[in-house]
DNA sequence: GCCCGGACCCAAGAAACGCTTATGGCTCGC
DNA sequence: GCGAGCCATAAGCGTTTCTTGGGTCCGGGC
């Protein structure tokens, strides 16, 4: 039962007669009357009566016209689902990210995004970075905002590809009250007897291999992913630790202090997903719209140096 | 939104790959790729993601899938519904017939074909063959069940054929105490000065030619069509009459004669339809039943004379 | 570490489908 | 009776569509 022959059909229903069908497709008579003729032998039955003013449905025809136009109704509705998708007029967009971003720069991106495209269906998944990026080859996630601390190779599985969003400085944690604290800056090598408190693995590798650097192994005595536990634990005094610029944006406890290392490299920011899902409008819109957040977050912090680094990349995935 | 392409996406998306789908139709795999590919150009929208083992739904081809899942069911539904048509598994078929062939030939042809067909609906429709040709002509009866008394010709509008049922003898019906009521036979001309009950406008013009053959005017003193009326008439000594032995079949009054009349030719009964009608299984498979109905009554009445009409006309339309 | 197999894409050629042109039959209306 | 409208058939040609024969990428096994 071919479907095109049955939207002929339809036509022929439609206006009465072979030759009307073809006038309103702007075809032959001839090319009319074949698809009906080939469609009548697929069927087994005529399904019209030819009269002298064109023709009329048999039982069979009117019984094959009511299929006919639920099989158009139905293309035009397929036809119009996807121009809705690709308008973004509907659809889905999920999003996994890290805690720290998902506090700060994911929300303002899903602000951005619901103010484009009101219609989109954007959803929040939070997973640490190797874990979003599992989500995204599972297919459970179309994007994954992860973070790469400076030295370390962010483990992308082939398919998916990463766009840079920008840097995130590491910044020192101390108590209030520690001597480090009085000065501006802070030379890691000062820190070398403190007890220092970890994040989650990839952070606390980072602090080693930064510390190892410096010149000697941290004396770690306790660890959370969880940036509110660990500034936590410094403000009762239980060591310093290393955060994000991102984590301490999303809270700061009043009780530590904060201040720059020098020297201590920024993590990066990037927007992973599907190679060809850079295709899809949805996922388009969502890159662009966490870069523009980013960009959004180092102008508000009037920081050039970080307002480079997410503009670039903004232009750059803009002209893929 | 091509439908022969979705039908194929369909496959894609059932085997999870390019190549599944493509054995799955006994197809080469690039055939079925460029059918994704122009599918993914008409939706202006990525449909799957290519990955290592084959390929994997986006949000946009799983709403096409429902969509390509619903169509393809209503395509099947269709040719099940056409099948079911054309083995008479289902169906409607009209008949239009006089009244004394309603009252007898008719509802024995509907038992056959509720026999043969138990799932057809037979339906009757009762009209002169007049109205019974208009009927067919305007699509509201499939077959007419007409009569034409000898000498009339059927006007057969164009388009439509019939074919020969048989012969129905014209009687002769007087009171039960007339004189003509004593012989056999009887000869028109000794009732030249009877008066006379009239049937149908056809009826009554047929009987003013067989009487004028025989040489007088018949003096009509009544008229109707409904031979239960004609006879009672009849029996109570207002008139003889001329009355077709289906109508005798149909109904006898006990209080009348019936004689033949030598030398007076019957009725034809035919069965009409549209000619291209006749390509219809429902349509076949009624004209046949009309036609085995006509041949066991004349069977059962044993009158070879009347089943070899029957019979004959019933294999020219089997071989038709 | 390298090769092999599976899956996909692209380009070009061959087969097939589908529309057009040309012609004829039928019915209706002037 | 003849033209106009509708439909059918047959032949021709163009476009679609499938195949063939390349190539790339990824993952698994020796």
């Amino acid at each position: 039962m071919d479907s095109h022959r049955l939207l002929v059909f339809r036509q022929i229903a439609r206006t009465g007669s072979i030759a009307g069908a073809a006038r309103a497709l702007g075809w032959t008579q001839p090319a009319v009357s074949q698809h009906l003729r080939l469609l009548e032998r697929q069927a087994g039955l005529p399904l019209v009566l030819r009269r002298p003013r064109g023709v009329r449905l048999t039982e069979a025809g009117q019984a094959l016209l009511r299929h006919a136009d639920a099989v158009a109704a139905r293309l035009q509705a397929a036809a119009d689902e996807m121009s809705a998708l690709a308008q973004l007029e509907g659809g889905t967009v999920r999003l996994a990210t890290f805690p720290s971003a998902g506090a700060t720069l994911v929300p303002a991106a899903m602000s951005l995004l619901a103010t484009r495209h009101p219609a989109l269906d954007v959803r929040l998944l939070q997973a640490e970075p190797p874990e979003a990026l599992e989500l995204v080859v599972a297919g459970e996630a179309d994007l994954a905002v992860t973070f790469a601390h400076a030295g370390q190779r962010p483990a992308e599985p082939s398919g998916l590809v990463s766009v840079p969003v920008g840097t995130d400085p590491v910044r020192l944690v101390l108590p209030r009250g520690h001597a480090g604290a009085r000065a501006g800056d802070v030379d890691l090598r000062s820190l070398a007897a403190e007890r220092w408190i970890a994040g989650c693995a990839r952070c606390t590798a980072y602090l080693e291999e930064v510390c190892g650097t410096a010149g000697f192994a941290p004396d770690v005595r306790h660890g959370s992913d969880d940036y509110v536990v660990v500034q936590s634990l410094i403000a009762h005094g239980l060591g310093v630790g290393l955060l994000p610029r991102l984590a301490l944006d999303a809270f700061r406890d009043p009780r530590v202090a904060v201040r720059d290392v020098p020297g201590l490299r920024p993590r990066t920011i990037q927007v992973t997903h599907h190679r060809e899902a850079a295709r899809t409008p949805a996922v388009r819109a969502a890159v662009r719209a966490v870069l523009d957040a980013a960009a959004d977050r180092s102008a508000g912090r009037r920081d050039p140096g970080q307002g480079r680094a997410a503009d670039s990349a903004h232009s750059a995935a803009s002209s893929s």
